[in-house]
DNA sequence: AATATATACGACTAAATTTGTCGCCTTTAG
DNA sequence: CTAAAGGCGACAAATTTAGTCGTATATATT
């Protein structure tokens, strides 16, 4: 049912490694090796994350990130949102390119669950995710 | 944020134009010319329709579907699933295929989250989502 | 009975998206 | 000044989604 994608996996298990360790830098290839994802990927996901102000990332010889942001302040949607830059149930709902929007007949209703998925997923913190 | 499928808009669209005629029967090509969705697609989204009792489909001449269920009480979760035979948040939770899960850090958060949203799908009935 | 109109379904192709890789640049502690 | 880190653009591979084709089956109408 429109699953989470590895990136968005990725980052979670990053941001669970964070929220467990003390608040030392770590850096993304040590959590690429901890949560068993690929490098590079796991290098962008965390420079997104780094990017929005989840993470603060540290140059140089022991350099890495740290986790500045409370997760218990972060949902779900915004996690989501910085990771895949992602949008809505619908591409039309983004992207104005849905040659079919003036003749679909469900704009309106796809409207009105894409917005109670995203209140939804808003009202969802990470840290809620991880303390199950 | 985790897009609907196009076969899913078409059986949102499709449903729609069901519920919003009398129930006399429609067949798979009128249905598709009033969405303005492939007729291919459309044929087999109305057979799955069909084949879990959502529809009744009729032979012949002047056949066609129908609509037999109360969309009140379809959920947003059991089409979907019905529609895109869907599976979980995850890949992990469904398939057996995943070669992480057993050094994989975030199961439980994942099967946490996606109950959430499995429960919250299945709160949502169609006829919800259309009367706005 | 023949025919036209429908549904049913397997196999295939094409398109789009997602995922992962490579190479090169910048920053900074030691 | 160098090794270890982050930053980023472009590309390649893999997977998933979307759409097509062909053929078989059912049935109301004539």
């Amino acid at each position: 049912m429109s699953k989470l994608n590895k990136k968005v996996e990725y980052a979670l298990m990053a941001l669970k490694h964070f929220s467990e360790g003390d608040d030392t830098t770590v850096s993304a290839k040590d959590i690429a090796e901890a949560t068993h994802a690929p490098a590079e990927v796991t290098a962008r996901v965390l420079q997104t994350l780094s990017s929005h102000g989840i993470l603060k990332a540290e140059y140089g010889l022991h350099g890495g990130y740290r986790l500045i942001k409370d997760l218990s302040k972060v949902s779900v949607y915004e996690l989501v949102n910085i990771v895949d830059g992602s949008t809505g149930l619908a591409k039309c709902l983004s992207d104005k390119e849905c040659d079919l929007l003036k003749k679909c007949t469900i704009v309106t209703p796809v409207e009105n669950l894409n917005k109670k998925v995203q209140d939804f997923y808003k009202s969802i913190s990470i840290e809620e995710v991880f303390h199950v």
